[in-house]
DNA sequence: GTCTATATCCGGATAGAC
DNA sequence: GTCTATCCGGATATAGAC
């Protein structure tokens, strides 16, 4: 995304991405107009393409920051002893770090198919990624013994899905608090693998 | 949807709404043209308009016709005896059904925001409906003590979202059968009520 | 029942003034 | 850095011929 020094960039700029990835949340790629974000912005139409190439590009950043921000906050979680434990820390992280993004959460698996060839395959691959940190704690339960699971691949992939599901129900100020969702969570994921 | 009498609306009225769901399911309503969709059928794009009153109204009838089957057929199986293995009868019943029909289970979840409210509100209406049946089995069991479950709705949520999942990452002629992803999954649900 | 042609509007992206 | 004006293509939906 291509930024020129000057008065209103480093506001201008930020603005773009809030009200592209708020409007695409909303209401999908293709049925938002780059006039409709300008408008949200507070300016012309023409003025957005002094921070991104095309549309396309703008989408493929969002969903790309998105994604590398969640794998390198992961990453930089401290591994609590023992993978029991650890289950528990990812699915604790997991349900923070997506209760504070709905918007980000819901373009990473709303718009994949509207990004072009090599820019899905980018996604996929930070996806994916993001799976194997999952399955890598699966995968080191069933060898110790902690866990009993009987395809580590299916299993990542039901528990992956069980969390992302929070998003399309969660509301702030609903009948459970955060905290409540993750003990209840965390309770289910520990039945489903535990021996 | 309107529809006169007369010699090919029988082939065409269905080969419009096939068009539709198959390319609505690939690329997504708002990116699909009537126009690609009368290419696909072989009629021009004014045909279409004698088989729906708009392209929303095609979208809805869509999903409506799809919510409004996988109800009808659950509501047609026959219980089983006991509610744990009816709650194994509702897993193998989702599965089935919805692995058979990808292009409608897709539309069902990803386009909702691309009905108007009213529409929206409809489909809405059946979409929880569906949700309720799972959860009659679960506060059943509950009840009962055959399951011990900490949340009813919570868990149906999880359940459902573990369950639709699937759809991500399946394929025909993968590396698991159909049955086996059955089992898979009935194990894996009944560890997450089971006491 | 379908086609062709068209009315009308809106999309992304660019050029040049300020 | 932003605005206004504009190019150009493509959208939905309709009208009238066959």
């Amino acid at each position: 995304m291509a930024r020129k020094a000057g008065s209103h960039a480093d506001i201008t700029g930020p603005a773009i991405r809030d009200a592209a990835l708020r409007l695409f949340a909303r209401s999908g790629y293709a049925a938002v107009s780059m006039r409709q974000i300008a408008a949200e912005v507070g300016v012309g139409a023409g003025a957005l393409y002094l921070y991104t190439p095309d549309k396309q590009t703008l989408l493929f950043d969002l969903m790309h920051d998105h994604m590398t921000a969640l794998l390198a906050a992961w990453d930089a979680t401290v591994p609590v002893k023992g993978v029991a434990l650890r289950l528990e820390q990812f699915v604790a992280f997991h349900i923070d770090f997506h209760i504070d993004r709905p918007d980000a959460v819901f373009l990473a698996y709303m718009e994949l198919r509207n990004l072009t060839p090599k820019n899905f395959a980018a996604i996929e691959t930070l996806r994916r990624a993001y799976e194997d940190r999952l399955e890598t704690v699966l995968a080191e339960g069933q060898e110790t013994g902690a866990f009993a699971i009987e395809d580590t691949r299916v299993t990542t992939m039901a528990l992956i899905a069980m969390l992302a599901g929070i998003h399309v129900w969660y509301r702030d100020g609903g009948r459970l608090s955060r905290t409540r969702i993750q003990t209840l969570y965390r309770d289910l994921v520990r039945r489903t693998v535990s021996p």
